[in-house]
DNA sequence: ACGACCGCTGAGAAACTCCTGAGTGTCAAG
DNA sequence: CTTGACACTCAGGAGTTTCTCAGCGGTCGT
């Protein structure tokens, strides 16, 4: 689930970025408008988090802008109770759920995951490979019906698998887009995930769900193993 | 797509390359504004990162004297918030784009993306010859359909054959553009390598696919043998 | 035909990638 | 305070890939 978090404020973003990193979430985060734009148009993310009062471009004009270039990815606006703008408008301007700061982390969220829920008409609500199922909005992932849990991690991955099914993905791309873009550990922790999830999802007796490509990274089958 | 990046901090510059690399530019990397004057003159580019905090020369130096000599190559800077310069000079010196430190990878990639695209023509995206096909995003080479798996090495050999099929091309220009440019070792592995290509790409009692040209190097014929 | 050169080939050493089990640190619940 | 869940680190080992090397055979100029 890949959030972009446009916010000036370095402290709130940090706070922002952490919280929905921990919650499974895989989170850039830009600082002006302008970069908005440009990353927002550039790559498909699950949903937008806008301040309003940003550097060079302010929230109305991203989103403007962006609605203009035919992005139509669910935005959530966060807006300041003394501004300048009334937030009615930010509905006005094709915003799907605003949120006014300073706010509970908790609702942002619970806010996320229903516009999550929502979603685009053109994205399916449900991954499937084979038997196996994800369902992001819900946070659930099932092999025949049977529910299996996952921890944040082990979930944020299958899911960056899941949407790049049937394609190799390097280390370097699923460290970028599961863990924070800037993580600088041991990339070996991938291939620790890798394996904590094949303990999970695979089949006893079948070969793996995610095949190994050496040299180059992993990936998840169509079927599912 | 040739990537040169200009970046003294070597911490950076390597995760940097790692990353691009992965995503399919060759990259070059040089720590200090002599060193970057001297081999983008030298050589063709697609695009150009450049610090410009740098040993030596500057950015906005180093930019200066590229435009002086008659280097047009697409240039992304990278500017620190707190610099003495103001990002706008950017511009005002020739980049095509600038990004401010810390930046987000993805937003990295996609800048430099539309750089390129700005630049010229799309290049194709699947690479063919006869029945031998190669789809650089996803790093797969197929015959017929049918899927050939390669090593990293041989993968880039075959890519770099296919980006000339149709002209020879000598054992030096292999070596610089499939190893590393500074490889010192035995040249006698470039035949290996063929030869390990031909056992994996080649039709059974057809002729090579990769043909051996004497006294000049290989040629990949365009209906792949 | 002969020697010099060039490319081909098989074997094996060296380097690397990935897997795995064990262990550390943190945090929150009991 | 103890326990357990989770995220991550680390080191050893198996297997693969990369590279080196030496001998062989074909080709070319003389």
């Amino acid at each position: 689930m890949r959030v972009l978090v446009v916010e000036d404020e370095v402290r709130l973003a940090e706070t922002v970025r952490r919280g929905l990193g921990d919650g499974g979430f895989a989170v850039d985060v830009v600082h002006n408008g302008e970069d908005a734009v440009w990353i927002a148009t550039e790559n498909a993310f699950d949903v937008i988090i806008l301040d309003i009062m940003l550097p060079k471009l302010n929230g109305y004009k991203v989103l403007e802008e962006l609605r203009r270039r035919g992005v139509w990815t669910p935005v959530l606006m966060l807006t300041a109770k003394d501004g300048e703008y009334d937030q009615s408008d930010a509905f006005d301007l094709g915003a799907d759920d605003y949120l006014t700061k300073p706010f509970s982390f908790i609702v942002l969220v619970a806010r996320l995951r229903a516009l999550i829920r929502r979603g685009g008409p053109e994205r399916p609500v449900i991954l499937t490979a084979g038997d196996l199922s994800l369902d992001p909005a819900r946070r659930r992932v099932e092999r025949t019906g049977q529910e299996i849990p996952l921890t944040p991690r082990e979930y944020g991955l299958l899911e960056f698998l899941m949407h790049h099914r049937g394609d190799v993905t390097t280390k370097s791309e699923i460290l970028g887009g599961v863990w924070d873009p800037a993580f600088e550990g041991d990339p070996n922790i991938v291939e620790v995930y890798v394996r904590y999830l094949r303990n999970k999802i695979d089949v006893p007796f079948d070969r793996h769900a995610i095949e190994t490509v050496r040299g180059m990274g992993y990936r998840l089958a169509h079927d599912g193993g």
